[in-house]
Parts: C-alpha cells; structure tokens; sequence
DNA sequence: CGCCTCATGAAAGTAAGTTTCATCCGTGGC
DNA sequence: GCCACGGATGAAACTTACTTTCATGAGGCG
C-alpha cells in the first residue's frame, strides 16, 4: 500500500453478495469461478460442503478458501453463515427478472423498462447500504474545509463528475471539473494541502483519472476516489475509497446503472456537504434558483 | 407407522426457533440445555462450533447432534445455517426514513444516506412504473429510424440530454447535444421530417429548451419531452411526452432525484434502440470499448 | 534464456462433526 | 435385596470437512 493508510469501506454492512461482485474483477480466475457460483445462488452455496462447492467451480478446496480470505472471511465456515444470512434477508425478487440480469433478446419494451428500473434502484439501494458512514463523514468533512476541490472523471463518469462539480459549486464551494486530461492534470499540479481531489472512474482502471489523482496527492491534496471496484488502481492513489455496487451486465455496460449509483453517492456528499452549514447553503441555492428563474415559463399553476 | 412418510413434521412453517421451543419440554435434560441456549441467541449459536456450544450447554458433542435430529435436521452443520438465515431474518426493517420526507435537520450522515438513496430508488421505480410502453415503442421507432437525432437539455437536465446523445452516438446513431441555446436553434432550424428532437427539462418550463423544441416541431421532427410534470408547457410542443415520477422535497430539489429517473428513462430508450438492431449495437459498442482500451491500466486483473 | 512472481491443486495436517459403545441411574419385578 | 431393563449420557473412535503447506508450472520481465 502506498504511503498512507487508506481509508476505505473493511465493513461491507449491507450486503456480502454486493461486496463479492464488487471485488469479483480483483480476484484470480479460478476464484472468480467460486465467486460466480455463489453470488449466482447463495442460498445454495450455503447448503454445499466446501468440496462439494470446489468441484463445482472446477477447481480444489484450496482455491475456496483463498476466495474466503480474499471476500475478508474467516475461513469457509463463516462464509457459509453469512451466505445463508445474506440470502435469507433478502425477500425473493417478485417474478422472474434476474438481479443484475441481461436483457433477453426477444424482450419486448415493457420487458426492458421493468428490468432497467430493477437493476437501477437496486444498484442505488445496494450502494446505500455498503456506503460506509465513516468514510463518508471524513470526505464530507475535507471537502466542507478545502480551499479548493477538483472533480476528475472520464467517459461517462466525466458527467458525474461535471454534475458534482456544479452542485459544489451552487452551495458556495470552489470546485472544479475539467473535460480534457491536460488541463486537470495541470490543475492537479497547482494543488496542495487542505484541498481535495476526486476522481471518479467506474472501472477504477482509467489510467487519465488515477494519473491525475495521482499527481494531486503528490501535492499535497486529499484524494477521493469513486469507483465500483474496491481494489481497483485507483484506490491506491487514493486516501478515500467510496464505492458503487452495480451489477455488470454484457449488454448493458455495468457502468450504466453504476452511473446512477455514483449520482446517488455525490448527492449524499453534496447534502453532507450542505448540511454543514444549512443556512449559507440554502441561501447560496435560492440565489441560483432565482438566477435562471428568467428562464422559465409560466410561473402559474404548475407546481414547479 | 413405518410405510407412510410423515407429511407434517418435515417443514415446520412458522419458524425455526418457533419449531424448536414448541418442542423444547419433549427434549431430554441435556438437549432442553442446548435448545435453551439455541433460542436464547439464534445468531450467537449459528456462530459457534458443536464442541463449542456443547461445552456451553454442560455436555458433549453428542447430545447437541442429538438435539438437532430431535428438531427435524440432518446435523449440525445444517441447524447452523438454519439458524443464521432465522436470525438474519428477524432483523427489525430500518425503515424510519419516511417517503419522499426530507432531511431532517439534526440527521447524521448514515440518516442522509438512507433517506436519498430511498428517495432515489423510489423514484426510479415509479417511473419505470408510469412510463407508457407504447409512447416509448414509438419514440424508440422514431429515433431508430431518425436521419438525425438532437437532444436539448439545460443545467442539471443538460448532463442527462449530454449523456444520451453520447450513448446514441456509440451505437451508431446520428445525435446531436448543444450546451448552448443559440447552437442549439441554429441546429433545430435545419431539421426536417424524420429527424428527431428530445428535449429534457425537469419542471417542463425551461424556456430555452421549450423554444428549441418549438423551432424543431415546426421543422417537421418529431418531438419528444421529458419531464417530470405532465402539464408543464414542454408538453405542448412534444409530440410524445415521457414523464419522470419524482418527489419534490425542499432542502434537496427534486431535481437531484429526477435526473436519476432521468438517466433510466433514457436507458430504456437507449436499450430500446440498441435492441432494434442488436448486431449492431454492439459490434459498435465493441469498438467503442476498444478504443479507450488503451486507456486502462491493469488489463484483465485489476489489483495492484 | 534465466529469473522471478504468482496461481494452483495435491497432499499432509488439523479441527469439526458423527457414530459407537460402555456406563450410569432410576424403575419396577421377583 | 437383587436383578434385569431402558433411557440418558459422555468418552472415545471414527469419518468427514476444513486448513495449511508445498511443489509445480505458467506467464511476465529483464
């Protein structure tokens, strides 16, 4: 690990299974053989004999217990426990859509709408609940205090982060976003400390983001990293890892319901954020409400 | 009666430990111990092994088996995971967090949390739930089948109209986004029949995307809006009016979990389109993956 | 090409769970 | 009083499950 303790979610509260399938891309082959089964049917894991459930995978018993370790069990007795909590809490799904499901080929419209929507307010539900409070509070408290904050990201985390960046911005906070890599990375060098970096990468692979988080940490900033894959590179430039929990589909890139997991994560900053000081931000909002209520129609009887 | 199978016992509906105390003054001494600790704290026993809880009941090994065939399982292993998925399920539910409520002034961090990623959940099940198949049958058809595809959108709104039409254009379609009213008039004006307009706009009052629509229409595109208000003015301009189911709360516009609502709607329709021509789709979104390829760090693996 | 690192499963080792069996104790008959 | 008898019980043998160790081999890197 690189110079400072990280800090990052150990906890997984909320949900095992969602915390395997986060670290599923970190693991070796065979274990990812493990991980699938269960995260598959956990119920059913729980049930199996941990040789029973290496011949499954394919592979020995020894494998089974490296992926306990790896998921932070202690051994295979206790993940077993803990499958068979986690599958017990967990009311099965009403019909036939499949958590984290693809989209079938023949589906018709309403087919598509009903799982999208399934797997998005799941993928929000389920990053609520491995969000660790903790972390949370420390990043809501850097950010509260920074002179200045950067928000980096690429692709379609670039709109995250330009939607983060705003929003800090409407309540008073110097924020930044920067669409092209140069231009981030010269602003990254121009950081130091007290200010905070945040790097949003879905992926956690994309070398732009991590090379420019990088450079702020070099400097001095506390970095932020936002990510669905909790041991993915950018955590390592990173003295805060908060991470998404959305399912990978093969149609449906994962980034797309991770998208809205990440939106629901700077929101929670952003109230945090707000929350330490209601009343300039509440002002700070109403003055750039007013500021483009000259844009808007009708001021009458609709509602908004 | 040795020939018939018992129908009853094998199922014990009501609950495990239920089962278990209903039958407790059946047992011997030494099992009525063990049962007594099992009911006692369900969690605690599913985590101890057999030595370990025999030790604690004062007895050995062999009676706790003994109690476990005497509550209907086939061992201890199984009573163990029986145990852990009871206890798992007799978690009270957190929900204190009321519907669309929102954020109490004095609420910790975990509080906030809970309350946005319900409020977001909510509204994208909502609207997935109002949203009519048929009108997006018909806009999907009209963009799969548009010459050319332009999506307004301003402020908030703005990242979700950016985000569709960059996820139109990975799958080969002609779309366009214009941060900038002017650009974005200049554009509507040279549209024609068959092309396409969407615009998004949370209240429906923006006026600048109302007038771009406007100029789109009397073009000859179709028009497509989206808005969380099925009254607003937007709607008088749109040909095909597609509306999000957000709550408004004050401290956090309504806006932070519309554009949630937002980005599904705008999946489905993506997914939609994409599923027009599945070959297609995703050959183009191969190479679209490939190409920033070059821009991930850690190939397959991703660790350290 | 040699070195290193890492993933992997075979096999050895340890712990957990299960069965067997002798003992104990109370009961009731002779 | 003595002796079956039967159920309850735990010690110990036994089996299975779990864990560790280690040799092997595949890939990456200089």
């Amino acid at each position: 690990m690189a110079k400072s303790p990280k800090i990052s979610a150990s906890h997984e509260p909320g949900g095992l299974i969602v915390h395997i399938s986060g670290l599923l891309p970190s693991l070796s082959p065979a274990e990812q053989r493990v991980a699938r089964l269960v995260v598959a049917d956990p119920a059913d894991a729980a049930r199996r004999t941990i040789t029973d459930l290496a011949t499954a995978a394919e592979t020995s018993e020894a494998t089974v217990i490296r992926f306990c370790r790896s998921v932070g069990m202690d051994g295979y007795p206790q993940l077993r426990i803990r499958l068979a909590a986690e599958a017990a809490r967990r009311v099965e799904p009403p019909d036939a859509r499949v958590v984290g499901g693809d989209i079938p080929p023949g589906a018709d419209l309403a087919q598509i709408i009903a799982t999208i929507a399934f797997n998005d307010a799941r993928a929000v539900e389920e990053t609520a609940e491995q969000l660790d409070p903790a972390v949370c509070e420390r990043v809501v408290d850097a950010i509260a205090a920074a002179g200045r904050i950067d928000v980096y990201g690429a692709g379609a985390s670039g709109f995250v982060a330009s939607d983060f960046q705003q929003k800090l911005h409407r309540i008073g906070r110097t924020a930044f976003y920067f669409p092209d890599v140069h231009t981030a990375l010269t602003s990254a060098a121009l950081l130091g400390r007290g200010d905070v970096a945040v790097g949003i990468s879905h992926t956690g692979t994309t070398s732009d983001v991590i090379e420019v988080l990088e450079q702020a940490r070099a400097r001095g900033a506390a970095t932020v990293a936002l990510t669905n894959f909790p041991r993915s590179p950018i955590t390592e430039v990173a003295d805060f890892v908060l991470t998404t929990a959305a399912r990978e589909t093969t149609y449906r890139s994962g980034a797309m319901a991770s998208r809205l997991a990440q939106l629901t994560v700077v929101d929670c900053l952003f109230v945090g954020v707000a929350a330490r000081n209601r009343a300039r931000a509440r002002k700070a909002l109403e003055a750039t409400a007013e500021a483009v209520q000259s844009h808007r129609v009708g001021g009458g009887r609709r509602r908004a």
